[in-house]
DNA sequence: CAGCATCCACGTTGATACTG
DNA sequence: CAGTATCAACGTGGATGCTG
């Protein structure tokens, strides 16, 4: 892993001149996605279904404090945009079995940085937000 | 950039055994912070910002799209968690610029993954949802 | 087992108007 | 210039009960 950042390779850097051109963020990807993957359980499932396949209700137990509607909305999610692939297997009683395709197999990648930039400065967040909170009083 | 990733390091794939441990995921800093970053606005402001700093309503021109309010709101809750940094100068009338810390710089790296990973693969997700949209049909 | 349907509470976003 | 205040609308998430 590297140490520093001091410069950013990739589209975050580089389509930006000074100016602002102001209408390319409207419907910039990155906040798509981001926003996609940044409800309330996404990351979770995705994770989950990154070790092995899951049943639903195998998820359903192993999340804990997700509602069914909320397990099969977000999985419904990533399912629609091709993250997550849904197998029925015609057993009784039906199983249902998911688990991550290869192109949400591929997110884990992105997903961990932002794991390891989380994990090496949730320190520093906390501290920010407590000072936050400190001047307010 | 690597072609696959196989094997994902990081905090992503390591502590997940497979039984699932549960509870570990409720407070998860990692669906934490993607949350924080995954509002509408916020992606949009802190890359407008890795490239410079900006003045309030350069950004409000530059993003477009934004209210005053929610410019204000984004900006407010980036400053808290120390990812951005808020610096009056007393002139008149009154200037206030915005840039980012160093956290927030370091911010961008992990970002950049992402933001390549959606650009690599947008027209796949693209794909499957116009696939899931016609098969609703 | 794996959902869907309904109702409800809440947070977020936005339009608009006003201020130091 | 750089906000704040207020109100309205919407989306998200959750509880509960029913179904193939």
């Amino acid at each position: 892993m590297s140490g520093t950042h001091t410069d950013v390779p990739s589209v975050v850097s580089a389509p930006l001149p000074s100016p602002v051109p102001a209408e390319e963020y409207e419907q910039c990807p990155v906040t798509d996605i981001v926003r996609r993957v940044g409800d309330k359980w996404s990351v979770l499932v995705i994770v989950l279904l990154g070790r092995r396949p899951h049943r639903f209700n195998e998820l359903h137990r192993g999340i804990e404090g997700i509602s069914q509607r909320m397990l099969t909305r977000t999985l419904r999610g990533l399912a629609t945009d091709g993250l997550v692939r849904r197998e029925v297997f015609p057993t009784v009683p039906p199983g249902v079995e998911y688990s991550l395709t290869p192109l949400g197999h591929s997110l884990l990648g992105p997903l961990s940085a932002l794991a390891d930039w989380v994990v090496a400065h949730r320190d520093d967040v906390a501290a920010a937000r407590r000072a936050a909170a400190a001047a307010d009083t």
